[in-house]
RNA sequence: GGAGAGGUGGCCGAGUGGUUUAAGGCGACGGUCUUGAAAACCGUUGAGCAGCAAUGUUCCGGGGGUUCGAAUCCCUCCCUCUCCGCCA
């Protein structure tokens, strides 16, 4: 959600973020609204006063112990006048009081409109994103490590997990349908393992390690930005009005919503792994092999809460890049890192960048994190604001949030990169401690 | 799931239909005093919307209603606590 003044004052930067940003957003439908609303607005409290005054007449009418009353009474007026009067102005509310309901009917029915338009509108992309209509227009920013050359031919992580007894994608779909899969053994061992590296490194990061709700109110999807337009791509409790979050960004952001934060307390850094379910509508079909697209997964994220300034936001999403690169790197993964661009990057968003991790059987990079930068789009929705000890003016916080590392997807290229000719696979280095001194999963051992 | 008690500003807490202002305390901020601090004393101090401003208006868990007038009465939902039941 974005300022509706700042709107009003940036009609042009707002309609080009619609335009590069491809999304359906009726700008001027949302400035009459507004105007409508301020008019509306204008003229009930106008009439909401006027009632006030009266009422407050017809209060000391009705008292007969006020200091009011005694003193009209000490003038030589009698009880009955006083009383008279008082029906008398009684009588002229009933007009004024319609208006009123009338005026606030239309409050609501307006207000509904323009806070259902105003979750439209997107954030503005900053100045250094690439204008660009999907992912193909993406930018490369750089690129870590060298996919490796095989001198035996490589097989996928599927041949090579089913295999060994790490995967087991069969009984998964037996038991929960398409897009399940079961991690067995050293397989269930090394997603833990990834997982405790990667809490283990944010948090000697500075990150607070955080355990949290998976199943959440609906305002929080909204509050975060994946509702209005997300609801196809989670699971949703209808009984209870809860959506199963699709990451713990979800949880981590909206945590301190509703609250005013001490300035000296930012920036906020959490971190939390937990499961994160998708439903993966609109997918049918696409990347239906192997543990890359599934419908629940765990993740290790993390989220920083800063102050609304740009350019300190902006050197939190370099921190939190750098965050996730560290553990990619101990993993010794290459990687590359894309700055996305408007067409790609979601509504709330003013910068983003992925990162990819080469993924042998796909010949390709395939996205693993994904590093987004809110400005107060998120806080906005979310009220969650600071106060600002020098202007002592409640602020909206800025948000920031990447990926620290996903599994079981990361489990692709670690099988694949690590693979042996033999079937087996090396553990990474930085794994094997988490593993009770590991070094390879190999059958019949 | 059953029964009961509750939800009031950053925090605690008074307030059961009316002299247009949510008492009081704590905390925070400013000042006096002091070499400096503490203490004491004095003062300031909730959020949103509209408006250039003066100001107006809304908000006592959310929503709806009764009334000339609602923190206060009614309906409904949410949440917290206590006891019972069930339970990893």
């Amino acid at each position: 959600m974005l300022d509706i003044k700042f709107i009003r004052e940036n009609t042009d930067a707002v309609r080009k973020a619609i335009k590069d940003k491809n999304v359906s957003c009726d700008l001027d439908a949302l400035l009459k609204v507004d105007e409508d609303r301020r008019n509306n607005q204008m003229q009930a409290d106008q009439y909401r006063s006027e009632l006030k005054e009266l009422s407050s007449q017809i209060g000391h009418y009705k008292n007969p112990k006020s200091k009011w009353f005694q003193a009209q009474l000490a003038e030589g007026r009698s009880e009955d006048d006083l009383r008279a009067e008082g029906e008398t102005i009684q009588a002229q509310t009933g007009e004024i009081k319609q208006k009123i309901k009338d005026l606030e009917d239309a409050e609501r029915d307006i207000g509904a409109q323009f806070h259902a338009l105003m979750l439209t509108v997107p954030q503005v992309p900053s100045a250094k994103t690439p204008v660009g209509p999907d992912d193909s227009g993406n930018v490369e920013v750089r690129k870590w490590g060298e996919p490796r050359t095989f001198d035996f031919e490589p097989k996928d992580h599927v041949e090579l997990g089913t295999a060994l007894g790490i995967i087991d994608i069969e009984r998964g779909v037996k038991l929960a349908g398409s897009r399940n899969y079961l991690l067995r053994g050293a397989g269930a061992l090394m997603h833990q393992a990834i997982l405790r590296l990667a809490m283990d490194t944010i948090v000697e990061r500075g990150f607070e390690p955080v355990t949290v709700p998976v199943l959440v109110r609906d305002e929080m999807m909204e509050g975060t930005g994946y509702y209005p337009g997300g609801e196809e791509q989670a699971y949703r409790c209808e009984r209870d009005d809860k959506s199963l979050v699709g990451t713990a960004e979800v949880s981590l952001t909206a945590m301190y919503g509703d609250e005013i934060l001490e300035m000296d307390k930012l920036p906020i850094k959490l971190a939390a792994v937990s499961t994160c379910f998708r439903r993966e509508a609109g997918a049918a079909g696409k990347d239906t092999h192997g543990l890359y697209r599934i419908h629940s997964f765990d993740k290790v994220e993390q989220v920083v809460l800063c102050r609304a300034d740009d350019d300190e936001s902006e050197q939190h999403h370099h921190a939190i890049l750098a965050n996730a690169e560290a553990v990619l790197q101990a993993l010794e993964l290459p990687y590359r890192l894309l700055q996305v661009c408007t067409g790609d990057m979601g509504q709330g968003k003013v910068e983003m960048y992925d990162i990819e991790t080469w993924m042998p059987s796909r010949k390709s990079y395939g996205e693993t994190h994904s590093a987004s930068r809110f400005g107060d789009f998120q806080a906005r929705r979310l009220n969650l604001r600071y106060k600002d000890t020098d202007t002592k003016k409640n602020v909206f916080c800025h948000t920031l949030n990447n990926t620290v590392i996903a599994s079981p997807r990361i489990l692709i290229p670690i099988i694949e990169q690590y693979q042996n000719a033999d079937g087996s696979i090396t553990v990474p280095k930085a794994l094997r401690g988490y593993m009770g001194g590991m070094e390879k999963i190999a059958n019949g051992e």
